[in-house]
RNA sequence: GGUCCCGUGGUGUAGCCUGGCCAAACACGCGGCCCUGUCAAGGCCGAGAACGCCGGUUCGAAUCCGGUCGGGACCG
């Protein structure tokens, strides 16, 4: 059970409202990263003050760890984590191939290259028609995903939101490895949604569909008209995204236009403040992101007007009077200086975490309030000037 | 008065006995950078001391010897 309405557009940007069985989610918006149903560094009551209004948690790990039945016999996922609001789980496809590429960001951003020995991923990651198989990083037992256990293991979970089981690519690898791998993760998409409605699930839970295709505009195409086929209730944009930010406003430019209107959109693992307004600009209705809250483990703050949105509470820049970000309205900031935070940072006071996590959580949820009324008003691309005046 | 210990970057130490691989290491601190479907409360880089001072031995001394200054301990 997904509901979508759009409430408001300008140019590509839609402005919209989600329904779940787990209450709303407003959009374009914005999914917290809480990969073992938990929020690193925070309490979901903090996301929720920051008005954040979905989490997203990863099968995967849960899986590995405590197990989907733990969490089936703690009621699911929401009771089992103390959240009631909309909830989605990423199958873990991304992380079954990052066990051998080790940085997972780096590569599938593109920043980092393959071993000189370029061995072949589809070997690496054990990716076969019918699945992946892959070690456990916790005491390195074998297991193996596929489409039709994937589903029941995020039925079980319990999440609002699924998203099918797929293979991300790297990005220094063949065009010819992205486009079978394409094509693969189309005939897993559809054995998701098969699999998915023969297990009762949409009462309660939605699916999406994810649309591969790395930098390649003919593969995008083609798996944006295959994943529409298949009827699902969202669609994500994922798999290899480029190297650079233009690279994946290309992508997006490309694959937004082939959605249907009546869907909503999520761009995966996306969530730079300057994202956020860039991807709602081009049609994107939700994001996903582990930065807010992983660079407040490493002590630093979002903020406006500065170098990549960002304030190091360990630099003399941090020193300064004041509250982490001009007009911030987070807990934190209603509280604390940012001398005080860096201090704390500084100092290695395990409060700087939360402190900080919960300020950009607030503050990327306070971006997209910002995204929301402006596309209500007409004036999206004004906001996109502001957001990015005076930053590099 | 005597005996002994110590003196190395901002801080704390290592090296000294068994000179050269030490224009010097480590930790913390400091400065910067990096971390976008989280194996990340993490990672990387950098600045910073010619080793208290003077003299000697030696091809060569932070390292050995003498003196001196400073700090400390103990004996009288």
């Amino acid at each position: 059970m997904l509901g979508f309405t759009v409430l408001a557009q300008d140019g590509a940007a839609r402005r919209g409202v989600i329904e779940t069985a787990h209450g709303r989610l407003e959009t374009p918006g914005f999914f917290a990263v809480a990969t073992r149903a938990a929020l690193k560094g925070v309490d979901p009551t903090a996301a929720q003050r920051a008005g954040l209004q979905a989490l997203i948690c990863n099968s995967f790990h849960l899986f590995l760890q405590p197990g989907a039945e733990a969490v089936a016999a703690a009621g699911g996922l929401h009771r089992f984590m103390g959240w009631d609001g909309v909830l989605a789980t990423d199958s873990g496809g991304f992380q079954v191939f990052s066990l051998r590429h080790g940085q997972v960001a780096d590569e599938v951003k593109g920043r980092r290259r393959l071993p000189a020995s370029d061995e072949d991923p589809a070997e690496a990651v054990k990716v076969d028609e019918e699945g992946a198989v892959f070690r456990s990083y916790l005491d390195g037992a074998r297991h193996r995903f596929t489409p039709e256990n994937n589903m029941e293991l995020q039925r079980s979970l319990g999440a609002d939101i699924l998203f099918c089981l797929d293979e991300c690519t790297p990005f220094h690898v063949p065009e010819t490895y992205t486009r079978a791998a394409t094509e693969r993760n189309l005939r897993w998409a559809r054995r998701c949604r098969e699999a998915f409605e023969g297990l009762g699930m949409a009462e309660r839970q939605a699916l999406y569909g994810i649309v591969h295709g790395g930098v390649y505009a003919e593969q995008r195409r083609a798996a944006a008209a295959g994943i529409v086929e298949l009827g699902f209730e969202g669609i994500g944009i994922g798999d290899c995204l480029g190297e650079t930010k233009a690279d994946w406003y290309q992508v997006v430019d490309w694959v937004c236009p082939l959605l249907p209107d009546d869907r909503p959109r999520h761009l995966l693992g996306v969530g730079e403040p300057d994202d956020l307004v860039e991807g709602a600009l081009r049609g994107i209705d939700t994001f996903d992101c582990a930065m807010p809250t992983r660079i407040a483990r490493h002590g630093q703050a979002l903020v406006l007007g500065r170098r990549r949105f960002r304030l190091d509470l360990a630099s003399v820049a941090a020193r300064g009077d004041g509250p982490l970000g001009e007009g911030c309205d987070c807990a934190t900031c209603a509280r604390f200086s940012r001398a005080y935070v860096s201090h704390l940072y500084r100092a290695r006071e395990p409060l700087a975490i939360p402190l900080l996590a919960e300020h950009n959580l607030r503050f990327t949820a306070r971006l997209l309030e910002r995204v929301r009324d402006a596309i209500s008003a007409g004036r999206l691309a004004e906001l996109r000037r502001e957001v990015l005046e005076g930053v590099a």
